[in-house]
DNA sequence: TAAAGTTAATTTGTCATACAAATATAAAAT
DNA sequence: ATTTTATATTTGTATGACAAATTAACTTTA
């Protein structure tokens, strides 16, 4: 007997769709912005039925990697990924990663202050005049203490990833992106309360100068007094909420 | 008129569902190894059809947040999220964005020397004797030259992240399974030749000694030889490359 | 002729239903 | 008592239909 005893497909179908689309889009046969054969054209070459392939479709979709839009020049396209549209699915995973494992924030905070050193110390030597109008820019928007909070985090966000992105290391502005989000929930905190807002936008206008004038080691104190001053104020804040619910 | 004009969803019902049940695994009143209830029923309470309902679980499957088996026991269960889990979801995403943004694999490989680094000092300090076993026991694996290339990889890949295990920082061990990750092309190369695979089990004796007694400027010194000459060898390989294709 | 509105076509989004496949449990036969 | 068989449950897949969004072409009107 001649069975073909082909490997075993234990997957399900969707999967193996999804993983041979993304394997197209990885390896690069599917570019940015590239669209796809509508969803009856793919069911019909994969040779499975439509809702199949709207369930790979999701499991992609899931991951950023495609977006659809319905009517005659609709269809599923190619999404491409820049620093901010990934980081904003990193961080969910990330986020999600760091409530289930338990991850402490003291954990994330020492990291985020070992790898932001990083950044600080490359940003002093390639810091180019643009990255320092950027860190300027976002600033005045910090000291102006007529925005709301959430207006104050935003800049606060885009402060720090301007620091990162002055590395000139993209690998390393990714990952601090993801980072820097992770850490959000403490950031809010403070946003709420002027007094912090002043102690905070003082820290960053001594940072951008020490950046500006490429002295690493001041950076660094700066910026490692801002992170300590941040643990503590997460401490106090614990404590009071332990207070509250013995 | 009162209308009851609440906010309108314009995202996907799919989408919907998906991002509810995510934000309750998150919120955690649904944890790891929990049943959810059956699609049939999921369809019932968020009045929608099976076939949405599916949507949304590949959705959460593919950032592998759930799994599912048929059968009477079976049903969809809550993922409990390791680090390796969710460095596998990771991992397409940080591959892909290195090859969409043409991040040299120079850049990929500072920013891990300079994690790796703050990894072996944190690991120095904190090591215990079950991390030091552990990174023995895939040393081991490596001096045995009659592995194939893809066991010795994986091996390769297994000390490093125990490594990154023996800083006790999970954030940091989180990023670095992703940094490792990244680096596997560069790692691959190496694993098909066994004069370069002495040298590196080599490095890695000396590491995993310098960790043992807890000498950290010796550890760092070792990766960043390690590091060093990865690079040399990457960088060999791709101007034989660029010869073959001028 | 030009602008506005209308219709038609295309594509994703959703639904209803049915059946297949896997799998554990309980009943039946050896 | 053990093996086999039936059966119920649950996910996986297929089919077909319609809804909603959106663009392109067409028609009407000023």
């Amino acid at each position: 007997m001649s069975l073909e005893l082909g490997p075993i497909n234990k997957s399900s179908l969707s999967k193996q769709v999804a993983d041979q689309l993304q394997e197209a889009i990885l390896e690069g046969s599917l570019k940015a912005d590239d669209r796809l054969p509508t969803e009856e054209e793919l069911a019909k070459r994969f040779q499975v039925s439509r809702p199949t392939i709207r369930e790979a479709l999701k499991r992609l979709a899931a991951k950023n990697l495609i977006r659809s839009r319905r009517g005659p020049t609709g269809g599923t396209f190619v999404n491409h990924l820049g620093t901010s549209e990934l980081s904003d699915h990193l961080t969910t995973a990330s986020t999600l990663y760091v409530s289930m494992n338990q991850i402490s924030l003291t954990e994330v905070s020492s990291t985020r202050l070992e790898m932001e050193s990083l950044c600080c110390q490359l940003a002093c030597k390639h810091r180019t005049q643009a990255d320092i109008e950027l860190m300027q820019l976002e600033l005045q928007q910090q000291l102006d203490n007529t925005i709301s909070p959430e207006q104050f985090c935003a800049a606060d966000v885009r402060f720090h990833r301007a620091i990162a992105d002055a590395s000139h290391n993209r690998m390393l502005s990714f990952i601090m992106y993801t980072l820097i989000e992770a850490l959000q929930p403490v950031a809010n905190m403070i946003a709420y309360r002027f007094r912090e807002r002043e102690i905070i936008t003082g820290q960053h206008k001594r940072l951008l100068g020490a950046i500006t004038r490429q002295d690493e080691q001041l950076a660094c104190a700066i910026l490692d007094e801002q992170i300590q001053y941040l643990d503590q104020l997460h401490e106090e804040a614990q404590a009071n909420h332990q207070e509250k619910q013995p």
